[in-house]
DNA sequence: TTAGATGGTGGTATCGATACCATGATTGCA
DNA sequence: TGCAATCATGGTATCGATACCACCATCTAA
């Protein structure tokens, strides 16, 4: 494999063309400023030979590599999954690429990885997390390039944000038990480092807990080999447990409060009457019948279409964050 | 924002730190060959400078771009995020990085993708889909780099594949019905025209089904905003109402076999007694308690690893296929 | 002592495209 | 008809790093 073909150059087309190789060039860049005859000749080259811009040689000679960096937390997770298709579709329109790295929830691994990003000299650099070690914070600061964090909203953005309040979403959810009449109201979530977003569901909870005075928060050690749903069943044992009136369960995420439905089906406590359980996410299965989670929707694709069009259009003031919001979508389980 | 600051380069470090360029690029690239007194002034002066090297006049000198290109049929479901996941650390170790596009399982989309990917002059091209149109293929063919196949055995590989076979797969699977005594078995899929993994699932399942000569398929059309559930509880609903006795349903992924289980409980029909249900992919869920489904697994993360092994180590004869295999995981709902 | 090997360093050409400027051909308008 | 404006095209320098070769200093072995 790999035998020592060549790619064929712009030269080549060129000659073949009976042109010069600006000429060329011209004719794929900007086919407008090119007479249809010599179009249709580079074009007629351009296919005989299978030749393909090198984009690396355009990239040091208009200093526009046509990249965007992305860094996420992981690609794991169907949201960022759903944000990265808007941010591509979206840049793919303006001509532009991702170049994508997962920082696996790790601030050290994505101070690592930034560097690798920015030899591509992209024209931005889009990041998922909103924690960054004081080197690259640095990095990110002095270099020459527009850095979009998404999904949430740091108080004090490199550049510009966009993505909605994980708080004040943590805290619409507790409004919403209370105002159907639920007064002993737990939360549970996972005890990880580097999760600010879960932490700040939390605050959002205790922010509109306060007034009930009882709060009763399970943060579980993440285990390995464990899954969503596996922590989501333990939690729901483990607060009922300690706390054996609760009446409703505020999950941190979809696959946990999947893993609690399961767990009260077992156990035969009927949800949401005994028990009324949410999630957040919105994830694929939230909306089956069986299940029914009432959770918060996120409007993923539109984050990372946003994040294109700022992209494209050049015009991010220094320090924007854009509130793109939530929505609580109520279902048979709370 | 975008102020015209302007990147270092490595003649700034160079002249900074009082040697050559030359000897920087060494420094940086090859910290061997350059002795310790000089390596410990170019980095002085780059951690002054915040100088980051340049990869875009790198892989147009040196003619490596250490970048690999993947093609993914969509970043929406997760056993290709595994994958990546396995690629992108496997070649992060050989210093490669990931440009990553999804086709959204449309061929023409990723004949349009293939080009710019190929622009950056990629080390190799990693792709997921098996199904190339004939203008895809044979730039695929002329192209001067290896192209990996991933997750499915193509009967003629491009070059190289690494997968599993659908089609065993499905038969493993109906064989383990057949071997649990059950002799009414249906099959339920999409019907999606680019879906050949479904269809090759559902020849697997044909294959083993013949001596039972009783074949229950039904494959639903695809509706705009319907989920994977949704369609699984929609597949039970008419399997029943087509074929009342069926004794086992095979679902062509876990998330229908999801939303199958979820409309199973509504109706009151226990599983598997009354019925039993299998998925396929092994996702988060299928093992809680709960759902407890049957399924097949197919370790995406070791499928990428491979991949990024060949890669790096270049040895690929043309025409290879590596089947990594599955397993088939028995839970209660079988 | 000397030829040859080795290690460290720098000069210059080069990778393949595009920016910039220059040129000749064509058109528009008075 | 003549002059300016526009269009189509090409030559050459350039982007920022690395390949290749040359050089010098030091070290090793005969």
């Amino acid at each position: 494999m790999s035998e020592a073909r060549k790619w064929v150059t712009m030269g080549d087309v060129a000659a073949r063309a009976g042109v010069g190789t600006i000429t060329v060039s011209r004719a794929l860049r900007t086919p407008g400023k090119v007479s249809q005859t010599t179009l249709a000749k580079v074009q007629k080259a351009v296919a005989e030979l299978g030749y393909v811009l090198d984009e690396t040689a355009g990239a040091l000679s208009s200093q526009r590599s046509r990249i965007v960096g992305a860094l996420v937390s992981t690609l794991e997770e169907a949201v960022f999954a759903t944000t990265l298709r808007g941010l591509s579709e979206g840049l793919a329109e303006g001509g532009l690429q991702l170049l994508l790295s997962a920082t696996q929830y790790d601030p050290d691994t994505e101070a690592a990885l930034i560097p690798t990003l920015l030899g591509r000299r992209p024209e931005a650099l889009v990041l998922t997390s909103d924690r960054h070690t004081p080197d690259a914070r640095a990095l990110l600061e002095r270099a020459a390039l527009p850095v979009l964090e998404l999904w949430d909203l740091p108080e004090r953005p490199v550049h510009v944000a966009v993505g909605f309040s994980n708080r004040a979403a943590g805290s619409a959810m507790t409004r919403h038990l209370i105002d159907t009449g639920r007064r002993r109201i737990a939360f549970v979530g996972l005890d990880r480092a580097h999760d600010s977003r879960g932490h700040l569901r939390l605050a959002g909870y205790r922010d509109c807990l306060r007034e009930l005075s009882d709060e009763r928060v399970l943060l579980l050690p993440p285990r390995r080999g464990a899954t969503g749903p596996d922590y989501g069943a333990q939690g729901l044992r483990e607060v009922l447990r300690r706390w054996p009136d609760t009446q409703a369960l505020i999950c941190v995420s979809d696959t946990l409060a999947a893993g609690a439905w399961c767990e009260a089906m077992r156990a035969g406590l009927s949800v949401p009457d005994r028990i009324a359980l949410t999630g957040f996410g919105d994830f694929d299965m939230a909306g089956s019948s069986g299940l029914a989670l009432t959770t918060i929707r996120i409007d993923g694709a539109a984050i990372g279409r946003r994040a294109a069009e700022l992209i494209l259009s050049g015009d991010m003031e220094r320090g924007t964050r854009i509130d793109l919001g939530f929505s609580l979508i109520r279902r048979a389980s709370s």
